[in-house]
DNA sequence: ACAGGTGGGAAGACCGGTCTGTCTTCCCCC
DNA sequence: GGGGGAAGACAGACCGGTCTTCCCACCTGT
């Protein structure tokens, strides 16, 4: 029917476009990811995710029945690899002791407030693009409350008392040196390790 | 030419439909104000701004030239009646010492974290909406700067030391408390002002 | 080993809706 | 009669989401 086919096109070039995995699924996490991540959801269309992910538009409604459950998928993905991999894990490894392990979550934040990539903390982003009341927002406060959970267990660990006071008190240092660092200062998580370290102060015996 | 002219319609009703101001401007401003600050910039579309202040499209872009150019009208509106009036007049009068004045601050936070209709910091969520390089990005970031100028002049007047740092500090635990409320802890408040007693502390003398 | 079927994926047209912003038309009041 | 304002059509872009068309790689039966 059609004399000209459809032209070859590039059978490998336009597959690994992202010279990324190997199968569509995980192409659009990882274009999803960077994408979400730096620049928020309510910016980033579909069509530039299938246009960047080198996906049929197809190809991706099959893997996600909308662009919500991918944002769903992304909140899950930065939970695994950025709040525990990357912030709690690497500040246990940092600390010898659980108090240590505490204000180390300062250091790793300082790391990562100077890097030319940083862009905030997406749960905060989404709830606040959002909304709270938003399915997103609710995930999103899901997952925060994730990160409180795991702080009131090393504030256990370390014998502090009241550890569920401890651990939110603790995260609205860590919020609002999120927030102070988004604005350009950079010392913002030194600011917050020394008030954390008063908070701890006060919450040991 | 048309036969049944222009319903007259509502020469009053639709005039006053906010029951608000009577001029355009100004209504306009009112219901970009209730809206923008309850449900974010991207969310509120220019067909319902106009639709919510009963003025035609054409008066909305006579007095402002952009969507753009009305939420800055709004950021200074905000900063003028909610920062200025809202919070740091309100945080002097409860005060009867700089340093009350200070810790004043979270009593007020407290009162408008209850508040039903409490939605976040408006230069917190522009700033994260549109991201800290757009001109309303930096327009918010300048706004939140205003702030810790007033609470460094606050500071100075309490005799603290170093307060730059001081405001810088202090300013974490406000964005922080704030965020935090939105996910509903609504003793956010308390815990923050405990933290500033802590660091009122560690730059007297 | 080879023909034929089959299903996944790429490309992209298309749909209805919404967005910001422009322009026309008509009316009313000064 | 002239200017401001209400009403709203319209333009052009983009949104999320559906669907069609074609191609190719793999599996199966003989």
């Amino acid at each position: 029917m059609n004399p000209e086919a459809k032209v070859p096109a590039f059978p490998e070039a336009a597959a690994v476009a992202e010279s990324g995995p190997a199968h569509s699924v995980d192409r659009i996490l990882a274009v999803a990811y960077e994408l979400f991540s730096t620049r928020g959801v309510r910016d980033v269309g579909v069509n530039e995710l299938i246009e960047r992910s080198g996906v049929a538009k197809a190809t991706f409604y099959r893997h996600f029945p909308s662009k919500d459950s991918l944002v769903f998928a992304f909140l899950e993905q930065r939970d695994k690899q950025w709040t525990m991999d990357g912030i709690l894990s690497e500040a246990r490894r940092r600390g010898s002791t659980p108090q240590e392990q505490l204000l180390a979550i300062f250091d790793v934040f300082g790391d990562w407030f100077r890097r030319e990539d940083f862009e905030a903390c997406s749960f905060v982003r989404v709830m606040l693009e959002m909304g709270p009341a938003h399915p997103l927002g609710k995930a999103s406060i899901d997952y925060l409350a994730k990160i409180r959970g795991h702080v009131r267990a090393v504030a256990e660990e370390a014998g502090l008392v009241r550890p569920e006071e401890f651990a939110r008190s603790l995260l609205i240092l860590m919020k609002g040196s999120v927030i102070q660092a988004v604005e350009g200062d950079t010392l913002a998580a030194d600011r917050a390790r020394q008030m954390a370290v008063w908070l701890i102060g006060h919450h040991s015996g």
